[in-house]
DNA sequence: GCCGTTTTCGGCCCGACTGTTTTCAGTCG
């Protein structure tokens, strides 16, 4: 087993100890277990096979037993005997909103209810309002839960949870009670998707805020509203929270809600250990009795008016939002600044683009009319290949028309963007690719992608990226596992082995930045582009707004710790011709 | 189940909101 099949499994145990009643350490210590794991970076085979496990901090004696076991067999005997005495249904029905472990233990225990369908019926039945410790409320929340599970579940693409966030928080910062607003939570965080919006104000007065909120145009349902925080939702099941705090707190409050679970953890892990008690109220002496607002309300709180001077106040440099997933940017932070990370600014053009020649909406001309009012120095046209017959791949002849007609617009000097002439060419089945090397010759760069037999088995189609790797013309693979966000897993590969291979045979790897796909993931480039691996963020864009979608690659680029220097498309004209001159050297 | 210049036991991040209660448990982030 993989060590992240190997976390599923670890989180899979809590969630069953949970059911079960389990002491809320343990679960814990299985779900750090499982985080640890996933952010292993060297191989757990050989860290196993080194005897270096328990070395790790959050793996102890129990932990390195079961992991090996898996590991080594693919089983666990004590998982097995666990999944076994829980009923399914159990665990699905900590989908419904308002339904944790404690309330799922009472509902089997007292009415036998173990499945969604039982629970829907008891609840029609009015049995579950007359248990300790639920209502009629509960009861009617419950139901409505279940129905809105399928629509209200899903999380949705950052791309249009910004679309939806944007006017909201420029709204906010309208408003004359409000002093300042922000955006927090994963959309702050540029996570390629988001489960709900958040939103952090500074205000001096809280009902004008939450009242213009709640009653914006869209709003279907207020979820919650208290004196410090409302929740709506939006038609489309977004959710959105609105946290409304005094001036002094806004920084802890907005740090608070952006970090994920992990980075909080470790900053108030790290607050604790120098003798501070951090929460989104403050950071205070932690010594005496008491919650740490009841401390912050006895003792002043540390004064910020920045996050980067939260950060210093724990002797931290700036750790930027996309970094904050407790990945060990706090142990980076500790030694000096972070690296600058790539800006948008920091591009001059991107290469896999489709006009109307393929599959695209808009002409050569009218994608590079687009690409000049960005300012871009250069736009790469990669249109399909004849094997892609369904987006109306080019023929050689097509092809080589194409790479005349863009020699004509690029000498006929109508446009200050330069045109690379390029191909999305197609990954045959077995690894060739679609065109030959007498054609692939005639172009500036080659983009090499599957698009057909997704279904083979991660040995065949990793040796089939591979093979198409070590064509000489390759330039750089595009979209690496072809998945669709919240539609379509990619296929199965070994990424490792493609990176390895990328790099041994001086190809690129694209971070392909469509909303749907930002694919390669942003979890593999910190550690790829360390070895050297470079990449270019590329819109796959088929229309001229698609170009916009480099916005959305540059989000996972950061996320993914890239500099500039990591980024194909930050070279000039110059360079990008001279590296291109270079290959076909 | 993990961890330790409080090291083999006794802690383990913190607070708001809701619905149930009449001081709090459960859920959520």
């Amino acid at each position: 087993m993989t060590k992240n099949e190997i976390a599923d499994v670890l989180n899979q145990i809590a969630v069953l100890l949970d059911l079960k009643g389990e002491n809320p350490f343990k679960i814990r210590a299985y779900q750090t277990g499982a985080r640890v794991l996933e952010s292993l970076e060297e191989d757990l085979g050989k860290i196993i096979a080194e005897d270096r496990l328990s070395s790790i901090k959050g793996i102890g004696e129990a932990l390195v037993k079961k992991i090996t076991e898996l590991h080594e067999t693919g089983k666990l005997e004590f998982y097995d005997e666990l999944s076994s005495s829980v009923a399914p249904g159990l665990v699905e029905m900590l989908e419904i909103p308002g339904l944790g472990a404690k309330k799922i233990k009472a509902l089997h225990s007292k009415l036998g209810i173990d499945s969604i369908a039982a629970l829907t019926k008891a609840c029609e039945d009015g049995l579950v309002a007359e248990l300790d410790g639920f209502g009629e409320k509960t009861q009617a929340k419950l139901l409505t839960g279940i129905k809105n599970r399928e629509a209200y579940g899903k999380r949705h693409l950052w791309w249009e949870a910004f679309a939806v966030a944007g006017p909201i928080l420029e709204g906010l910062r309208a408003l004359p009670e409000v002093h300042r607003a922000e955006h927090a939570g994963s959309l702050r965080r540029k996570m390629e998707t988001v489960g709900d919006l958040d939103f952090i104000v500074a205000a001096s007065e809280v009902a004008p805020v939450v009242e213009w909120f709640v009653t914006r145009h869209g709003v279907t349902e207020i979820t919650a509203r208290g004196e410090t925080k409302a929740s709506v939702r939006y038609e489309s099941g977004l959710q959105a929270d609105l946290r409304i705090v005094p001036d002094e707190q806004f920084v802890f409050a907005l740090h608070h809600f952006t970090g994920s679970k992990d980075h909080n953890v470790q900053m108030r892990q790290r607050a604790l250990s120098r003798g501070l008690s951090m929460s989104e109220w403050g950071l205070v002496p932690a010594e005496g009795e008491g919650t740490a607002k009841a401390k912050a309300e006895r003792h002043a709180s540390v004064h910020v008016a920045t996050e980067e001077e939260l950060f210093a106040a724990l002797g931290l440099h700036f750790i930027p939002p996309e970094l904050r997933e407790g990945l060990g940017e706090i142990e980076v932070a500790e030694k000096g600044p972070m690296p600058h990370l790539v800006e948008l600014a920091d591009l001059h053009g991107a290469f896999h683009n489709h006009t109307t020649a393929s599959d695209g909406r808009n002409t050569l001309s009218e994608m590079v009319g687009a690409a000049e009012s960005l300012g871009w120095q250069y736009l790469g046209i990669a249109d399909h290949s004849k094997g892609s017959y369904q987006a109306n791949g080019l023929s050689e002849e097509r092809l080589l028309k194409q790479v005349a007609d863009i020699q004509a617009l690029n000498t006929s000097g109508r446009f200050r963007t330069h045109v690379f002439a390029g191909t999305e060419c197609d990954i045959l089945t077995d690894g060739r690719l679609d065109f030959d090397d007498a054609t692939l010759a005639q172009l500036d760069y080659v983009v090499v992608s599957v698009h057909n037999a997704l279904a083979q088995d991660e040995e065949t189609m990793t040796a089939r990226i591979i093979r198409a790797l070590e064509n000489p013309y390759t330039t750089m693979l595009g979209h690496m596992t072809g998945r669709l966000l919240l539609r379509r897993e990619g296929y199965q590969l070994n990424t490792g082995k493609i990176i390895d291979a990328a790099l041994a045979n001086n190809v690129i790897i694209e971070l392909n930045a469509n909303p749907w796909r930002l694919d390669m993931d942003w979890r593999h480039w910190r550690r790829a582009a360390e070895r050297g691996l470079l990449c270019a963020i590329n819109p796959d864009a088929h229309e001229t707004s698609g170009l916009r979608y480099v916005v959305a690659g540059v989000n996972i680029a950061r996320k993914g710790w890239l500099k500039k220097e990591n980024v194909f498309n930050t070279l000039s004209l110059a360079e990008v011709k001279a590296a291109f001159a270079r290959k076909h050297a």
